[in-house]
DNA sequence: GATGTAACTGTCATTTCTTACAGGGCGCCG
DNA sequence: CGGCGCCCTGTAAGAAATGACAGTTACATC
């Protein structure tokens, strides 16, 4: 039974359970970005963040989303950062500014989805460099929570991307042909129909797919996994 | 060095230092498939396996890479499976067979990286079932496992896919509004050029990731995560 | 100044896709 | 038996993509 002003699971709330575990591991701040894969030119972004308010508001303000050099890594790579006031690459009046709300050490853990979904768990605190041996111990645990916030926050209302018809078999096929550069009569004369029955199933599938042509319901096919 | 008969690093390496570590956790075999995306009608699997060798054959003879429930599971899911001689859901006459092989408990994990690659980590033995326990005390370190496998194969030489001729920004903005189903007198208007030029950049892009036509291309240009 | 790269634009012939029309055959299930 | 889903096929017109021709402009680097 909702209660007034319960507002139901979100990302902001599992962003707080994950505080009370990233915090015995020994960090003051964390945050989890979801970036899910439709639609395909402005992906959507769900995010919760126990950073201070101000900070958050700047990062808004000024779209740090598109251009944090974290976030850019998760996304191009799978491999772990960790960053100091040293380790500064690109971008200096970026981490300028987030050293000046107190974020100085932090570390991130990308994680990748079935469906492309791509999740960044970020942890940060004031004072102590993440040491060596605080990376050997804890990789597996912020791999895990990465993985684990994940697959909660896919499921959270308003997050999961789902079809809602199912392809039928033969729209699969038809679809997966096409994504392979066959044209209609080609795949005509793979799967022994008519190139006009090949049509028939590629329109099927941009109707299912709520897509505007071909190309773009085997985009959406791919990114929701159902090639 | 290499020497006669050193084939260099193989995904059969990489298990082999694998069964090393799952040997420790309390399992006889362990096994670890790569699926990369391309090509996308035909995805190339790379797998390496201490299975008994008797099993492997009959594995490899009846094609059943393309059936065992398994890694129908880590396509289609995220989340780890437990099996046991008890737990048989479909093809009662695989998981027989296995039986045969002393194959009965086993634990499988998958992993997924940006670039759609599937990786599948299973580890097995004949006698004891996996405990509640052992889940919860092992969990992490399969993913973790399963995670590191994925990274180290997907840098094996002739298992990497990647772009020869990388695109450029413009190809990659007009290749991302392709996918989202926009014609290129559409994307001449959001990008004002002209849609000639759109279809320039198109071609480009057709080119150099090698494809027959535009659907391929943006297929390709998604799981190969250029988008 | 020369070289190279990315971006940009045009026309034309051909192929492919998209959308509309109108159906038949098959198997499953209530 | 009737309904339903899936699979199959045809014609035809208009929209879009494809491929090959031939260029200009801007910018960075050497």
């Amino acid at each position: 039974m909702a209660r007034l002003g319960d507002a139901g699971p979100s990302m902001q709330g599992l962003v707080l359970a994950l505080r009370d575990i990233t915090a015995d591991l020994g960090f003051e701040h964390c945050s989890y970005v979801l970036r899910q894969p439709l639609p395909i030119a402005q992906p959507a972004i769900h995010w919760g963040s126990t950073y201070p308010q101000a900070w958050l508001d700047r990062y808004m303000e000024r779209n740090y989303l598109e251009l944090d050099p974290l976030v850019q890594r998760a996304l191009a790579s799978d491999l772990p950062v960790v960053w100091s006031d040293r380790s500064i690459d690109r971008l200096p009046e970026f981490w300028e500014e987030a050293r000046s709300f107190g974020i100085n050490h932090g570390w991130a853990v990308s994680s990748h989805g079935r469906d492309r979904g791509v999740g960044l768990l970020t942890v940060a605190r004031r004072n102590e460099p993440v040491s060596a041996h605080e990376l050997e111990q804890n990789e597996m645990r912020l791999l895990w929570l990465a993985h684990s916030m994940h697959g909660m926050a896919s499921l959270l209302p308003g997050v999961a991307q789902a079809l809602l018809e199912p392809l039928s078999l033969r729209e699969r096929e038809v679809l997966l042909w096409s994504a392979a550069g066959k044209t209609a009569d080609e795949i005509g004369l793979i799967l022994a129909i008519s190139s006009r029955t090949v049509t028939f199933h590629i329109n099927r599938c941009i109707a299912k797919l709520g897509a505007a042509n071909k190309t773009e319901a085997v985009a959406k096919a791919l990114v929701l996994g159902l090639l």
